[in-house]
DNA sequence: ATAAGTGACTTTTTT
DNA sequence: AGTCACTTAT
């Protein structure tokens, strides 16, 4: 109980109120850095501690992986007593997805059903349109995506307000059939499903009205139309619901936000007794300062302002640089002077902005750490493994299989697809049997018969292996057998690239998890939902510069934060500059942007920056800059020249040993960026991937784990023979029965003792010979 | 059926 | 700069 005073003791009295208050739904307006994160930890420990609720009773409900980590991390640090396991501590989408796997049937999805992002949407369209190209599905299907978000249906009447297609509601139908008839969901589909499943069968909604007693909503303004659907249902009777947001920060609504979603939460819960916190505890005066003028542009928001008791600070700065080098450079001498790095934030619009820092960091042996930006799984080669995957899990999966069945080319072309494609609808859909029954039904040449049932043996070759063994093995297995790995071999002896690497560290990432389907979908799961963070360092820890994008930020504080690209049509963005509701929401952003800083706020704003390849010179400065009061900024250079030299090493060098404005000069010799740091570590070698992935795949996926590999050549010297008794310490005693060579690769075939049969490559083989 | 080569197009933020 | 769709040659 002292605890809990303790706890008490360091709110301020609204947040008191916030926490104490658990009668009535609560919405807390929360301003940026008042302490709403406390307020929601606290929150759950009073539920706890006071209230006598169970861990498992709670439902906090964040917006992003990150945000949901960090909660959790603050809730055990406060209890660490409980089992971290028993806190339903998620985003609204793997809410939706735990609900989604333990109804799965209800819900009239195939249990092993499996995430379809964007691009997988698009493809299944073009299964069903596939006389219309890409370009002229791709607007379609954002606009399906967006109207899911926004809770309509394919009938609804207000599907104009979405898209002017006229048969827009005809496309949308045909793809949510399209897509239960595969079995899987799309992202929308984990908020869309579960409300509908709630309200067509009782038993769901009572189980989740029962389990959970406390729903807490963090960062509610960037809760779209859906979601909230879905938190209506999830509320029962006795429910205790309450939602903490800030409508100036407010930066999804490309996404489908709804900042209504705030005004109209008093009118559907009754008695919902409002709190604001206008204590900032985070930033100087300064940095308030600043912040506060730029967002009191907006004229779509509640007036509100901010006070803070910290000291004055030190002025917010602003650079003018002549390019993305510079910037860069500027940057550099700035955190070096600082010699702050682990405190320290470069937040830019654009991930692609992200590589002119992550260049120079390398080479001057900054440590740093990327949030976001991953395009790991997004890469060919693993989006073709995860494909396999998929298609593993989900036999009905038409969009992966249709990637996959001839790649590498097996000979299966076009004509093949087709026919055995025809076989879907006597097979429900399983393509797997479609090919059986194209192949018994001799539609298919004799050379593609033979690859389509290598095809479906090999994936029941690595389904055995899988329950049998390892995951690692079974996928890797998978994988070489499919003839991807040779194919990568070539492609990369080609063009100089790293793709089997790549799917090495893939087996390595999957290895962690359990050896089952179970195990697979988890990490599936786990790599569609959470594609920014996987594998890499939470960047509350370690050590190092964090390289971030605004959006990313959200939740987050930084001692000292660079804002870079403060350019129009870089930030606000020239996509979203056409309307006064795009302008205020590059705003908030710039708001949520300044306001992550607690002491020192950097700006910076090139002259002339390369673009999607091309040099744009002349840039025009950010509105935003001109929004600043003059008072509360310190404006350093003016307009530059043109940089004369051309080779990046010429002007890295110009920059980094003279430094535009003499920063380096006094500290760069005596503060070497030392600050105990292992830059083998921290600093990823971007460019041993040559093909503008910033990022090593090694940096990003379970550091230091290198079981798996796949050799480049190797003879093949059998070390198993038919006849050998071996042991596998969970399968009991077995008899080898075949052992073949696989383009030097030995795979032994064991008959276990019970009647079981697995394949292994013996290399890998957790087996002892007897 | 496939490999290689050409040309057009991209263009934000995240679950 | 890179990807993707389309063309042409084998």
């Amino acid at each position: 109980m002292a605890k809990m005073e303790d706890w008490l003791s360091k709110l301020n009295k609204e947040q008191k109120e916030a926490v104490l208050e658990n009668e009535h739904p609560l919405l807390v307006l929360a301003g940026a850095g008042s302490g709403k994160t406390r307020v929601i930890t606290t929150k759950i420990a009073y539920c706890i501690k006071e209230l006598d609720y169970n861990p498992w009773n709670i439902l906090a409900v964040t917006f992003t992986n990150k945000a949901a980590k960090e909660m959790k991390e603050r809730v055990l640090e406060m209890l660490p007593e409980e089992d971290p396991n028993s806190f339903n501590i998620r985003t609204f989408h793997s809410f939706g997805v735990w609900l989604l796997r333990r109804f799965s049937s209800e819900a009239g999805l195939q249990p092993g059903f499996t995430i379809y992002d964007d691009s997988d949407s698009l493809s299944l369209l073009k299964t069903r349109y596939s006389s219309m190209t890409a370009k002229e599905l791709r607007p379609i299907m954002k606009s399906i995506l967006k109207a899911k978000d926004m809770g309509l249906t394919p009938f609804s009447t207000k599907l104009s307000e979405v898209s002017n297609e006229p048969n827009f509601a005809r496309f949308y139908e045909v793809y949510e059939n399209a897509l239960r008839e595969v079995g899987n969901v799309d992202f929308a589909d984990l908020i869309t499903i579960p409300t509908r499943l709630m309200d067509e069968n009782r038993e769901v909604r009572d189980f989740v009205q029962r389990r959970f007693k406390v729903i807490l909503v963090d960062e509610y303004q960037d809760s779209n139309v859906a979601q909230f659907e879905m938190l209506k249902r999830l509320v029962g009777p006795d429910t205790f619901i309450s939602v903490v947001g800030d409508d100036d920060q407010s930066i999804y609504r490309f996404r489908g936000a709804e900042i209504q979603n705030i005004l109209s939460f008093p009118k559907v819960f009754k008695d919902t007794k409002s709190i604001v916190l206008g204590q900032n505890y985070r930033s100087t005066k300064n940095i308030l300062n600043l912040a506060t003028s730029v967002i009191a542009h907006n004229t779509n928001r509640h007036p509100k302002v901010l006070r803070t008791d910290n000291q004055i600070g030190s002025r917010p700065q602003l650079y003018y640089v002549d390019d993305e080098m510079d910037e860069a450079a500027t940057v550099y001498s700035l955190l070096v002077r600082a010699n702050n790095f682990n405190n320290s934030a470069i937040l830019y619009r654009t991930n692609a902005q992200s590589s002119a820092f992550e260049t120079l960091l390398t080479k001057r042996h900054i440590p740093y750490k990327i949030v976001g930006a991953l395009k790991f799984y997004d890469r060919e080669e693993v989006k073709d493994a995860l494909a396999l995957l998929q298609l593993f899990v989900n036999s009905r999966d038409i969009v992966n299989f249709r990637r996959m069945i001839n790649k590498p080319a097996r000979g299966i072309g076009p004509t093949s697809i087709k026919k055995i494609e025809q076989f879907l609808p006597d097979t429900n859909g399983d393509v797997f049997e479609a090919i059986d029954i194209a192949i018994e039904s001799k539609v298919l040449s004799a050379k593609c018969s033979t690859n389509a049932k290598q095809f479906v043996t090999t994936m029941k070759e690595s389904y055995s292996m899988i329950e049998d063994g390892s995951l690692g093995d079974g996928v890797k297995y998978l994988l070489d057998k499919m003839g991807l790995i040779t194919y990568y071999m070539n492609e990369d002896a080609k063009n100089h690239t790293f793709k089997v690497d790549n799917l090495n560290q893939l087996v390595n990432a999957i290895s962690e998890y359990q050896s089952s389907t179970a195990g697979l979908l988890a990490f599936l799961e786990e790599v569609t939902l959470d594609r920014t963070t996987i594998g890499t360092e939470d960047p509350a820890q370690g050590d190092g510069v964090t390289l971030i994008t605004m959006h990313n930020t959200k939740g987050l504080e930084f001692e000292d934060v660079y804002i870079v690209g403060l350019e129009e049509s870089l930030f606000p963005s020239g996509m979203n500059s056409d309307d006064d509701d795009g302008i205020e929401e590059e705003r908030r952003l710039f708001y949520v942007a300044a306001t992550r800083a607690r002491e020192n706020l950097y700006m910076f704003c090139a002259k002339s920056r390369r673009v999607w390849g091309r040099m744009e010179y002349d840039r025009v400065p950010s509105r935003f800059i001109d929004e600043i009061n003059a008072r509360d900024i310190e404006v350093i250079g003016s307009r530059p020249r043109t940089p004369t030299a051309n080779s990046w090493d010429a002007k890295a060098n110009k920059y980094l040993n003279r430094g535009q404005y003499g920063l380096l000069d006094e500290k760069r010799k005596t503060h070497a960026p030392r600050h105990g740091v292992h830059h083998e570590r921290s600093t990823p070698n971007i460019y041993k991937n040559s093909n503008n992935f910033p990022q090593d795949a090694s940096s990003l996926i379970h550091k230091g784990f290198k079981k798996f590999e796949f050799e480049k050549k190797e003879a093949g010297n059998n070390s198993y023979s038919v006849g050998d008794r071996v042991n596998n310490k969970e399968k009991g005693n077995g008899t080898v029965i075949s052992s073949v060579d696989n383009r030097g690769r030995e795979v032994i075939t064991v008959e276990y003792d019970s009647g079981k049969i697995a394949k292994y490559i013996s290399k890998f083989a957790k087996l002892t010979k007897l």
